[in-house]
Order: structure tokens, then sequence, then C-alpha cells
DNA sequence: GAGCAATCGAACCGATCGGTTCGAAAAGGT
DNA sequence: ACCTTTTCGAACCGATCGGTTCGATTGCTC
């Protein structure tokens, strides 16, 4: 059995009596702690002895709640998963006019993305790529998926109401996404820009993506 | 001393007599095998024993070459990264016309940063930012600084022949390096993409980036 | 307050880690 | 063939690793 049976709560509530390893806000007290050794020196490096001290827990503690390093690092990197998913939902809704919402959507998805929770979770996430495959696969889908197929429906409705004129709706919204997003995001994800960018910088080059965009799919006609 | 004393030769000549600790092709053993260890498994899985049986050699011959496993591994990271900006450096010569330039570019440049080589040694390195931000960031910024200074000179070139309109020179640049490279490369450093795309995908890929930058930047007027 | 169970924390285990040591073997030069 | 030096490879060292054990402490319920 590679997970402890976990009943799902919406959130950490009062403690009560719980069963060993049934506690919700331990669990999450033990993930927190993980979180900060695993995202500041990878998966490696972290000692489930660091761990036990972050976490503030005992080490047998922590061994009745998970499996062992490797289910503490995936129940961790699923939390962290989901919670950049849930940031990422309603970036696009009610948004009419093709390049307002590309704006609006680049400026809310590089902000997202340029945060330190999330580059840390996939910078500790790619240090480990070809020895947890389906993991990583799991991570990086799931959220880039996600995002991609609001912009895409957007798209596609801006298409439909002759704003956009595109042929292939799957890669303009890697392009545009790369537009946006790629600078910054690589400066991130190397170390070169420790710190996210403030929301001017950001719509700054957003500015220009969607300017390039639209000089390249808008409809002449307006 | 953060290093041994090491005389550079062009190419690892056949082995003569060298004192010990100088022997180029003994040295490019040991990096050789180390490579393979670090790529496959990252700087913390990556043990010295493991690296002594992949290098054929033995740990005492390691420890008279190199100061410790920190050294080895800084060692590396500064042969792959000099192999990385080697292969990048006349993608651009001869270039005179502004749509034909970009494509040969971004082709050329994605064939090479989608090798497996490059893409295990940026792995590794992210893998490694917090806690080496020295080393990263050296290996991310002359990779990525010499390329796009290329670019932007070809990019200047054109401007001032009349085919490109570009007023932030070095903005443009960054946007057409992730217009071509930036999806291909993401799904190879998130392991999405296990194989290097051949090279029909990525011209196509690199086409469309090429048609979205001139409808930006480009001269109408033919 | 009593009873029960979760958690604590210290000690333990076998294995592995990075790095060191040194006699034996191998390699190169004369 | 001899001599010198480099390298080998096995053993060693103290430290740390992930995981286990268990009496004591704590917290919750009745």
């Amino acid at each position: 059995m590679s997970d402890k049976p976990y009943v799902a709560y919406e959130t950490p509530v009062q403690s009560g009596r719980f069963a060993a390893g049934e506690d919700p806000a331990k669990r999450e007290q033990i993930l927190d702690g993980a979180k900060r050794v695993f995202m500041t020196v990878g998966f490696d490096a972290a000692s489930m002895n660091d761990i036990t001290r972050e976490a503030g827990v005992s080490k047998g503690t922590i061994y009745v709640y998970f499996d062992g390093k490797d289910d503490l690092f995936r129940a961790l990197m699923e939390r962290e998963r989901g919670n950049i998913a849930r940031s990422m939902q309603d970036v696009l809704d009610g948004q009419t006019d093709a390049a307002e919402g590309l704006q609006r959507f680049a400026a809310a998805f590089a902000a997202r993305i340029m945060r330190e929770d999330t580059i840390s979770a996939m910078r500790t996430m790619i240090g480990v790529v070809p020895r947890m495959p389906k993991l990583s696969k799991r991570f990086f889908n799931a959220d880039s998926l996600n995002v991609r197929t609001v912009l895409e429906d957007f798209i596609r409705r801006q298409v439909a109401e002759d704003k956009l004129a595109v042929d292939d709706v799957s890669m303009a919204a890697r392009q545009f996404i790369d537009l946006s997003t790629g600078t910054f995001f690589k400066l991130r994800l190397f170390g070169d820009l420790s710190e996210a960018p403030d929301q001017q910088e950001i719509d700054a080059v957003v500015s220009a993506a969607v300017r390039v965009f639209m000089a390249a799919y808008g409809r002449k006609s307006q």
C-alpha cells in the first residue's frame, strides 16, 4: 500500500480525537515542515531528521502518517500541484474583448507562476524528473493543461466572433503563453531573478506580447 | 585552494608521463564518468562510489584530480557550459534576409538546446539553484547571453537595413527566442518529451514563430 | 480523576556517505 | 632490466542516512 488511508477534509478543523495518522491538522503540519525543507534543498538533500525538526513532530509520527520519504514527497508535490492549479481557475471569466482578455489572462497567469511557491515546487520537481517520471509528468501536465485549455477556449470564442483569425488554436495558445511569460519564467527558474517581478514589469512584458500576438492573429477590420 | 592546478591542453593528446593529477586524458575520463552519474540522478544522489565505478578509476585518483565532490561537480558544469556555448557560436554567420535568418537561427538554436546533454545539464543545475546560486548564475548567464547577443546584433542589422521595425531590440530578441523554442524546451525540461523533436517538428514550430514575429516587426514595404 | 490512545523523543539498526590511507600493481622513461 | 612515480583497490574512518522500537508524556473523552 503506497499511501495511508486518508480521509480528506476541506480545511483542517480544530483538532479533536482522531485515530493515529488521521488528524488533518497534524498532517498539514508535517507537510508544511516538509515543504520548507524539500523546497530549499531538494529531495535528496532533505533529511527526515531535518523534516522532523522543521515540522515540530516526532519522527515516529511522520511514519505513522506517511509510508516513508518518497510517500511524503509525493503527497507534498500533489498538494502543491493542487494549490497551483486552484489558483489559476478563473483567470478568464467574463472576458469578451480579445486584447483585453489576453492582457488579463497573461498578467494573472504570470503573477501566479512567478510566485516563490510555484517556482520552488517546479525546481524541486525538475531536479528529480529522470527518477520520478510519473510524478513529474503528472505534476506538469495537470497544471499546464488546465491553463492552456482555458486560453484555447477563449481564443476559439474570439475566432467565432471574428475578432481573431487563427488556424491552429493550440499552437497560438502556446505561443501566447511563451510570449507573455517565457522570459521572466526562465529568469526565475534559473535563479537569475530571485524575486517575482512586480505587477508593473509583468504588465509591460505582457502588453508587448499582446501587441505581437494581435499583429499576427488579430482581425484588421474593427 | 578550490581547484588543483590544471594546465589546460586543447585536446587530450596521447598520454605521456604526467605529474600526478595532470593527465588531461585521465581528467576527461573522470569527468565523463561523473557526467553520466550526475546527469542521471542529480548532485546529491550521485555517490562518489558510483562515480568511481562509472569512471573506471580509483577513488583515490579522483581525489588527486579534484578537491572533492563539490569541486568535481563544479568542474563538470563548467565543462558542459563551455560545450553548450561553443555549439552555438556561429548560428547566424552570413545571414542577410530577416525571415530566413530568423528561421535558420531558431532552427539551429532549438536543435541544440533540445539535445539530451543540454537538457540534462540544465535540469541538474536547476535542481541545485538555491544551494549553488553562483555556479548556476554563471551557468545560465553565459549561455543565454551569448546567444541572445548574436540575435540582437542580427536584429539591429535588419533594423538598420529597414527590413524590421523594432523599438526595443532586447525585448524583441527575447520574444523571438521564447516564441520559437519555449514550448518544446519546457516539454523537454519537464520530462513531457523524452526525446528531442526531429528537425521537421522544430522547423514547423519555428516557421510559425517567424510568421508571428514578422507580422509584428516586419517592414510591410518589400 | 481514570482510562485509553496518539504522540513524543531518545535510542537503536544496518547501510551508505564523503573522504583518507597505504601496500601492491602498473606504467613510463632511461 | 631497473627505477621512479602514478594509479589502483581494498580497507578504514566518523558521520549521517532512512527507518524502527518503545517507555514516557500528553491530550481527549467519559
